[in-house]
DNA sequence: CGGGTGCTTGATCTCTATCAACTGGTGTGG
DNA sequence: CCACACCAGTTGATAGAGATCAAGCACCCG
């Protein structure tokens, strides 16, 4: 029987809107042994070559992951939400070459990944699921690289305001058009290659152009048509849609 | 009984170094069905917003993946040589979000992804094994996001000709640290998030300061240390050692 | 009320893009 | 063997995008 107010239970309602997972499998899933923690606002829930192994599933908040550079210039490689698994990746790679931090007081569970690998031979249907996660977690790193390399200053921080939204949507965390921004404009930089002022800056062309208003950090996006076309924004990247269904029937 | 010459062989090899499979593993892989193709350079193996359903391995040659903009720009994604699977995602990923394009003559060897994920099912050290190399490509990913995101341009293409000549260096075709860049500025320019003519001028920066030579595209790196330095380029990133073992012990 | 944090603005300067021309090597065909 | 085309690489001049530095403002919270 399962357990109602699991904590797990809100990751596996997103993995099964995907595609439905056996009754084994969902009820290996929610037997893990978890943690929860609870951490503040800018607190690195891991360092940057640390040696974890212990993923964590976000029950409630914001992080990115990130890289910094010897000269203490940092890179933002993606923003996770509620209901994300992050650092999945812990499960099979020794040392953690990015560093994870909080953007808003969060609270997360921790998973022991000898048990998330276990998980994943006893149930074939797990394997895929993460597996499926870590390729969407690689394709969304190969649309910021094309923002951060290609997309002119507006169209980075477009893009990335219409990313936010998105994912912030799915979770229930917009009304409407309008939304609040969990990230300061220092952060958002980190996340598009710009300097803060000129991050800055491509808000207030955005703010001109009428695309997005703002009060404070609650947001509005006014013409998402027009905001879509600045920054080429296509959710096709998140692949929204689910995995591959296995086709047994085919060698 | 394991045939040989079998063109398999190669990235099998590659798997095994970072972990031993089963007997079980090693012949249900080399009995998947394989269709052999050569293409000549700059043939697109892969059309973004393709439905492909079956992924490749180089047998010999060069490709990257890459994302374009509307606008025509291209954003190179990551460089891939002999041994390499690529369009892996396609197994799970329902359309391609990126192209795959050539760089010299190449020979590629096709696999129906159903077949592919069907071996994930029955023999779970593969699901691994996958997965594993998923990990490495987004970790590969994030680096050069903070590359194109945050790096100077002599570092950005001082740490690029480090990772081809780490990943020429592993598949035997260096000598020393000499090696026959498969790759033009122009291409190069798409990695790093430059244009051609600033990847150029950086490329003359790199020989002045006694880093490279290079005569045609027969490159050499003349301080190792100091293009290190200079990229800050650690390894680590391309996690090297291998996946975690699996530890059944533990619950 | 004071101080911290995040946002905004202005001035200046550097880095990188763009455009255009030129070089040198390689391959091809007459 | 030469003329020609083609392409990668190189160079110069100029414009523009974005960084940096510095200051001021607004808000929140103790």
């Amino acid at each position: 029987m399962i357990e109602r107010d699991n904590p797990l239970e809100g990751y596996l309602a997103k993995i099964e809107s995907r595609r439905p997972l056996s009754q084994d499998a969902r009820d290996a899933f929610l037997a893990l042994p978890v943690e929860p923690e609870h951490y503040d606002i800018y607190r690195e829930i891991v360092r940057e070559d640390d040696r974890t192994s212990r993923c964590c599933l976000i029950i409630q908040g914001c992080v990115s992951r990130f890289k910094t550079l010897p000269n203490g210039e940092r890179q933002i490689n993606s923003f996770h939400f509620d209901n994300d698994m992050v650092d999945l990746q812990s499960a099979l790679l020794l040392v953690s070459d990015h560093g994870i931090r909080t953007h808003s007081p969060t609270t997360v569970l921790r998973i022991d990944c000898n048990a998330v690998l276990q998980l994943t031979i006893d149930q074939p249907e797990w394997a895929h699921a993460f597996w499926f996660d870590t390729l969407v977690d690689a394709a969304v790193f190969r649309e910021w690289m094309l923002n951060v390399g290609r997309r002119v200053a507006v169209g980075r921080v477009g893009h990335l305001i219409l990313e936010i939204f998105h994912k912030l949507s799915r979770i229930g965390r917009t009304e409407g058009y309008k939304f609040v921004m969990p990230i300061t404009q220092n952060d958002l930089a980190d996340a598009v290659g710009l300097s803060a002022v000129h991050t800055n800056r491509s808000l207030q062309q955005l703010r001109e152009h009428g695309m997005i208003s703002s009060i404070g950090r609650t947001f509005s996006i006014d013409d998402f048509e027009a905001m879509k076309r600045l920054s080429s924004f296509d959710p096709a990247y998140l692949h929204p849609a689910g995995p591959r269904v296995v086709n047994p029937e085919c060698s």
